[in-house]
DNA sequence: ATAAAGCACGAAATCGGTTTCGTGTTAATA
DNA sequence: TATTAACACGAAACCGATTTCGTGCTTTAT
């Protein structure tokens, strides 16, 4: 086994100094043409490449970035991640990655870890238990340090911090107004407890469109499940109760539920009802009908915090007058099956 | 902004050696109480928290992991990415994600990249192309170079390193057969071109099975697809000339075009056919009918490769002399709507 | 021939910790 | 009272690099 070689070796076995070799192999002016042609070329032959734990104390720089989402198996955060992950790759950054579980105390845990000096800079979204407690004193704590952060997709006001997001309101408000182009009268909304900062916004986007349809809101026609919600009683409750033409759906999964449902009711989609959710991901490509949805544009939010975050680490602004900014990526309605003119 | 404190600050303003603060902060028996409890207190107030860096050059032990996977929008890889991760941060490690995106140069890159320091151990599953060119001298590298590795899923014989796999010859066997068992005669294989390990161990599975129930294999019963693909007009040929009443797929998504074709020609899965995929995820779950599958148990594969790493950067076993192991995890299979008895 | 300039390189500090070894002071023992 | 042991702490080496500042030697200018 060879071990790793460092400069004292070949400044050892070259009977040179360590700073000689540093030099040489920097292509340092200071260094004879001949002294920095025997040490490249030693260095070569062993293959000599520096540690980048060293080099890391030095500089106060690691090249490595946090990243702390709460769920992995999750197609959207999935994607940002693969965002993320390209970007910084391609500036020489390494990812590290934390799973926050939706758990606080973990976002808290892993934050912390991170935080002493192992990462240049976090990106984030935040864990469902944090946005209910609404506690962000880990997140001020680190940038109160000086250390970057990037908040994308589920971000809060009370931080302040560069953000990435969709504009849930206005992407909800839009596919609610396809379906009332498309002649639907009485659209229910699928949604989670209100806790999630996107779900509110997409309520938010959903009632008004109605609105200024003229069309008014039923709180009979909102159906709020839990976040990690197993059974579909409560579904089937809701439909079975109600005369629905359509159905907005927050998410992916609840979209293909619903769809199931209906169809396991024999009501046709999309020629009794329409559907359309959220989260353009493999789900919505391959259910039948295939499921129209709100593309997220996941990768392109990762490119974006990647590229915030990076730009901030380079940055040598002197901070208290740093500018923050909050980037909003368009969604867009993928049409598919799932919806067509009644 | 409250920079970082570091031990010279402290030594500094409470007027002791920076020996004494490290001590003291250790609750080493040389320090006076006194002393320790002064240093303590100022610790704590100035909520300070060593270098990580610093640490880890000293100890040569970074507490982070490398984790090389093809692909992370993925669900098999997604999953086992979250064994690995729960496990090791229980244990106290951070993971690094690289994704080699199937490509031979990256995933070479990203080795190196972390093989200088970054990491104290490597779990991977091989690129495509890795497989295909069966150039295997970066794992090489890092394994002469005393860094631990373990390999999943995508492994190879031609590296001396841990493994963990699922018996994927046994998986397909036991699918096929339990669809023999149901009276299935005309048993068709849906799956990539003949590169990836998993896919041909699984044919052989296949095979087996029919064999051993004195079926005749018949290779136009084969469909073998691009790894990723797009139209879906090979699978239109195949199954127009065919009489098939059952179909083993090497994925998810392979399964789930099956079904949506077989529905678009009017076949009725699974009374006229039946289907088993591999790979038990969220559209397995969540298709319809639901998709019966070969679970691999990713998270599971996770958790024990991450063990099996974890134990070998502790172990301070001299090498020369070590045991390499390769775990098998078992494969289960998923029934759901998509099998049952013709 | 002497001073100034330039070249090629080494010593040492630094990043932020840990750890070994040494030392001055006090207390216990002969 | 002299010797030794225990105590409490500091100096310094070390991990593996980078970088500033000197310095001895050769070369050029005066």
């Amino acid at each position: 086994m060879k071990r790793k070689i460092t400069l004292k070796h070949i400044a050892r076995e070259l009977d040179v100094s360590i700073s000689t070799v540093s030099k040489a192999l920097k292509n340092s002016e200071e260094i004879s043409r001949e002294t920095k042609e025997k040490i490249q070329a030693f260095a070569k032959l062993y293959n000599y490449k520096p540690n980048n734990i060293a080099i890391s104390l030095k500089n106060k720089k690691t090249k490595n970035i946090g990243v702390i989402i709460p769920d992995i198996v999750h197609h959207f955060f999935t994607t940002v991640f693969r965002g993320i992950e390209k970007y910084a790759n391609d500036k020489g950054y390494n990812v590290i990655v934390c799973v926050s579980d939706e758990s606080f105390d973990k976002e808290v845990i892993n934050m912390e870890m991170l935080a002493n000096g192992s990462i240049d800079g976090f990106i984030m979204a935040l864990s469902a238990e944090t946005q209910l407690k609404n506690d962000f004193n880990h997140l001020k704590q680190v940038t109160d340090q000086g250390i970057p952060l990037v908040l994308f997709d589920r971000v809060t006001d009370e931080v302040n911090c560069d953000k990435v997001v969709i504009d849930d309101q206005a992407a909800a408000h839009m596919a609610v107004s396809k379906m009332i182009a498309d002649g639907r009268k009485r659209i229910a909304l699928v949604t989670t407890e209100n806790y999630l900062n996107v779900s509110s916004k997409r309520e938010d986007g959903y009632k008004q469109a109605l609105q200024e349809h003229n069309i008014p809101v039923r709180e009979e026609l909102i159906l709020r499940l839990p976040y990690q919600y197993e059974d579909e009683k409560l579904s089937e409750v809701f439909f079975a109760t109600q005369e629905v033409d359509a159905v907005l759906c927050v998410n992916e999964i609840f979209a293909i539920r619903t769809i199931r449902f209906l169809q396991d009711n024999q009501l046709q989609v999309p020629t009794d009802v329409s559907v359309i959710g959220f989260t353009d991901g493999i789900l919505s490509r391959l259910s039948n009908p295939t499921l129209s949805s709100v593309a997220q544009h996941g990768e392109e939010m990762g490119t974006i915090a990647a590229k915030m975050l990076i730009d901030k680490v380079e940055s040598d602004v002197e901070e208290g007058d740093e500018q923050y900014h909050t980037e909003v990526v368009e969604a867009t309605l993928i049409e598919r099956e799932s919806t067509r003119s009644s």
